[in-house]
DNA sequence: ATCTATAACTTGCATTTTGCAATTTAAATG
DNA sequence: CATTTAAATTGCAAAATGCAAGTTATAGAT
């Protein structure tokens, strides 16, 4: 909890020092957009630094949001998944989502997914 | 549009460039709470730094998400509400909110507002 | 009239975070 | 061996935040 002695117990304040921040929630959505791969999530076009995107990993990993799995035996190759915490952002990721195509012109999902995994997951 | 040459077309990315920040969250929250006066937000148990408040203000009026009214004679004395717009924020605020009520502990809302106004906006 | 209190900022400056680009690391491949 | 690839790390500048003091414009008291 950021800021330990400034204690809210507010529960919008206490999600926020979580994944209040727009690097965090873009990446949380590439996620659930499928991506696992560092160079995936470096190919988004948001132009994400490559510092930013370590470190918003490493603090989701922290913060058991997502866990990482090598795949490949070169030991610093992971992907990275969301776990079930992780995965319960996704009302938080779809609410964000329908406002944005209510409100902002000019913007439009595509390439719509499979029912499924993801399901309840935001769309971009 | 922050980032203009690294335009995204994703309803995501373009709403958290306008909110996606936590202070501007936190205001929100505030305001959908029926806090309308400064020194109200200043009051929050976050504590906001004052030039942060004002910034965001500011840019919440300018992106039509809050309208300010005077409250007294006193030229710069202003209170602060919702726009529609601003109020379609209410299920983002909600979705944080219910997240945090399950996964983050210590969190808890407390004075229950009454239905009616702000009835579908977030409780703290 | 002056002085004090109040509310809403603004300002100055230190600290932290972000953004950019280069570099490093550890593996696979030719 | 050298080269390529993927995943970082690093160095540094720019931007944002945080803290505290200061300013401004009013109301109210003296």
């Amino acid at each position: 909890m950021q800021g330990s002695d400034r204690r809210s117990n507010c529960p919008i304040a206490c999600t926020l020092d979580l994944i209040g921040d727009r690097w965090t929630l873009l990446v949380l959505r590439d996620l659930f957009l499928g991506k696992t791969r560092y160079d995936e999530f470096l190919g988004s076009s948001e132009g994400i630094s490559t510092n930013i995107l370590a470190d918003r990993l490493r603090r989701l990993e922290t913060m058991g949001m997502i866990e990482k799995t090598p795949y490949s035996s070169h030991r610093r190759r992971m992907q990275y998944s969301l776990t079930e915490r992780g995965r319960s952002l996704g009302p938080v990721l779809r609410a964000i989502r329908d406002w944005g195509l209510d409100n902002v012109s000019g913007t439009e999902t595509f390439r719509q997914r499979p029912p499924g995994r993801n399901e309840r997951g935001p769309q971009a």
